[in-house]
DNA sequence: TCTCCTTGCTAGCAACGCTAGGGACGAGAA
DNA sequence: TTCTCGTCCCTAGCGTTGCTAGCAAGGAGA
């Protein structure tokens, strides 16, 4: 009997981080989902708290504070970015094709989940970045943009380097784009003018 | 004696006028100088309200709330960066020079005045940009980095867009790092790329 | 001297992130 | 089956935020 008591215990156990594990991922996507509909303004504790159908304390018991829940939903988002850039390579041609077409997914994904995206690249969120412990999500996001670009990285430059600064001009066109200080309008002639400048290719080619 | 009561009340007016104009003045200058010591988040209507020694509601009879003081902080810091950016260019040689010196004192004054860049590029204040109706000082920033770029245009290339999109990298640049996306130490280098990817000059020249 | 209007204050509202403390409920032992 | 203990979650509340209503004081003009 000893040994069955074990194992019940241990079966009750596992059920119970089951379910903890569950609500973890229900938290989280009620946070992404409210954010990309209202915004992180209208994410609150308490608005979270009903969403979830708990306590706001629960909110608590899994997360240090709203800052590490807009951490889980950045770190969700790079996995649907990494998605989304995998995505548009797999029917460019050309390395030109490459990074044309991995630039317009990058900037449509900020566009089309600007809170996603602000909570990703945008907010402080005490998430690791740029070094070995950051979340595999993330490295791989930037592994895909790295891939696109480096075939246009010239002799005696730094791949990795060269992708942080393309990286850089696509943030800054979402950026400032989406808070207005650049007319959408003319986004696609802005982006064109990027990817030339980093793949200086004949766009026909 | 009526014209004189006339003048009498002009002139209360006006003295009026002068002071409130004053203050407020004091006020955009203790909101830039609160943020810029202890960042945003210390700037609360209260501690103002203090650091001028005047109550909140004051600030009220001046500005619409406080998002309105963060776009007139956001107006004053823009004349400081055409000063930077002016002051940069002054020493500068050639297209290529020039088009360096901008790059690096914008980030310079980026990571130098963290605060107020983020009033001016980052938050989301009610300010016109890209239209004929933004705040002159915006409009003169924006000439500058036009001047030291469209030197660099190519045929049928739109001089503005191509500023914007280079203003767009520095942005990227500035806030990706600022917010620990991107390691400060190698902030030089990817400047470098960047320039170099937007003038494709000879450095020695 | 009296009246009115401007001006800035005190006090308070609703909402925020976050936490303390208690009550209910189920698991394990007798 | 009953008792005890520990876990889990909720109610209630703290301190702070941006912002506003309503009143008191003081100067301008008749």
């Amino acid at each position: 009997m000893a040994s069955a008591a074990r194992i019940t215990v241990m079966s009750i156990q596992t059920r119970r981080e089951r379910e903890r594990a569950e609500r973890e991922r229900l938290i989280v996507t009620a946070a992404r989902d409210l954010a990309e509909a209202e915004g992180w303004d209208a994410v609150t504790t308490r608005r979270l708290a009903a969403e979830i159908e708990y306590s706001q304390p629960v909110l608590y018991s899994h997360f240090k504070g709203k800052g590490a829940i807009m951490a889980a939903v950045a770190v969700r988002g790079c996995e649907e970015l990494t998605a989304d850039l995998r995505a548009s390579t797999a029917s460019a041609e050309g390395a030109y094709g490459r990074i044309a077409a991995v630039g317009r997914a990058y900037t449509d994904f900020g566009r089309r989940r600007p809170a996603l995206y602000d909570a990703m690249f945008t907010h402080l969120v005490d998430l690791p970045f740029a070094t070995p412990e950051a979340p595999a999500p993330l490295q791989e996001a930037f592994g895909e943009l790295l891939r696109s670009v480096e075939p246009f990285a010239r002799e005696g430059e730094d791949r990795a380097l060269l992708t942080e600064t393309f990286w850089a001009g696509l943030h800054g066109l979402v950026t400032l784009m989406r808070s207005g200080r650049l007319p959408e309008q003319a986004h696609d002639r802005r982006l064109a003018l990027l990817v030339e400048r980093f793949a200086p290719q004949d766009p026909m080619a």
